[in-house]
DNA sequence: ATCCCTTTGTGAACCGACGCACAAAGTCGC
DNA sequence: GCGACTTTGTGCGTCGGTTCACAAAGGGAT
């Protein structure tokens, strides 16, 4: 016998983990629409998924369904944002205001969603004390100082590749135990320290391969099979 | 006999096809620093993998090491090169040409890599025409031309949220069968289409879930690992 | 109130990936 | 030339994730 407030199984699976934000973009824009109810099947297509892994994700949450009825989308919404814990707002601090940076900076996605941009860093005194979406851009130096007082929680490192290991270890040392990392090295950090890794350039090298099985390669002509 | 030639096997694993750009940029590394062997131990621990899995992932290429030796730092790159596709140069279209479309066109991790930016395209008036990491910005009218007249192969959405679809379905009817997509949405393409994601947000969300379970959520009690 | 229809939640089979551990293969020192 | 040592390549047990398929649960119609 489960009493229907069980708090979510402490246990949710990092393949639920990463569908549930697809999920939450899928529930807002219906939410937006104006529809109240959806079914698990509408909303697996929605989210571009097979509908029986959608209800295993959901249910790993808790009982959240009606049966013959669906899902309600205003509670669903909330459910799945206070598990990503979205419910709050969190401090990110971004590193390195190149190109990259800069973009990050202005992209509309994070605020939207709980993540409130704190700082800006660089070590280039070219771009430190430009005006960015808004903030000032500080300098590097100000790093450990800016995380303590601003309670930077989620670091994002768009750095050059050379100096990424560095800031990563005293952001670390700061205290802080989550990072994006878009600079393309493989980070060394504790085991207590999340680190997500966004490589553009691997995906495009993904894409490429499958584009050459498709094409025939050059070089793979005549002898398959 | 330098053809052990053993045809790579066809069906190279998914997860290994992921891994492969990663061995491929420590491989690079090390050639630049005159390394000339390296085992199988050394290699997997600049890539941040576990030894077994970096060799079975290699030998799904061939048997291309040297039992007590380890593996030729140099031929390795090649043939991880080779079976990646980027032997051959992949001419890139990037669509959308706002703070992230910017930041891609002048990313150098591209064209190191086998690739090359053919076309940068918008359809703001305001940005057709700027010139940007040394090409000119062209008019989305121009996208079906541009795709065939030079070749283009994989497209980079960088648009808006709302106009994503339309833009992918008008690449696909050019042709193109290999789409990295930075919008926000969910694509709709033919199953012989590639489509990969690559969303900021959703990366941000997942490592919330994970801080939050680290700092011992609201609702959390004193379970956490 | 009862029956039928819809949709959830999940048991269980399946599939791919991971990593241990070891035999096979090759090198190097003597 | 030979034996000890190093390192590859892989068989196999295990595990997490995916999918099918269905019983249980609920709503609505009559």
């Amino acid at each position: 016998m489960k009493s229907p407030s069980q708090p979510r199984d402490r246990g949710i699976p990092e393949a639920t983990v990463a569908r549930l934000p697809l999920y939450l973009r899928a529930l807002n824009g219906m939410a937006e629409r104006g529809i109240a109810t959806v079914s698990s099947e509408d909303l697996a297509a929605a989210a571009g998924v097979n509908s029986a892994k959608l209800r295993k994700d959901l249910s790993h949450l808790g009982s959240y369904g009606t049966r013959g009825v669906g899902y309600d989308v205003e509670y669903l919404v909330y459910q799945i944002s206070r598990e990503l814990g979205l419910t709050q707002d969190w401090a990110v601090a971004i590193v390195g205001v190149g190109n990259l940076g800069r973009a990050l900076a202005n992209y509309g996605g994070f605020v939207s969603r709980g993540f409130r941009i704190a700082a800006l860093l660089d070590a280039d005194p070219e771009i430190v004390g430009d005006d960015i979406a808004g903030l000032n851009v500080e300098h590097i130096d100000e790093l450990e100082a800016v995380i303590g007082r601003r309670g930077v929680s989620i670091v994002v490192l768009a750095t050059p590749a050379v100096a990424a290991q560095e800031v990563c270890d005293r952001v670390v040392s700061a205290g802080v135990t989550s990072i994006l990392n878009f600079a393309p090295v493989v980070l060394s950090v504790p085991d207590s320290v999340d680190v997500r890794k966004v490589d553009l350039s691997i995906e495009l090298q993904i894409l490429a391969f499958h584009e050459q099985r498709k094409a025939g390669g050059p070089l793979m002509a005549v002898d398959s099979q």
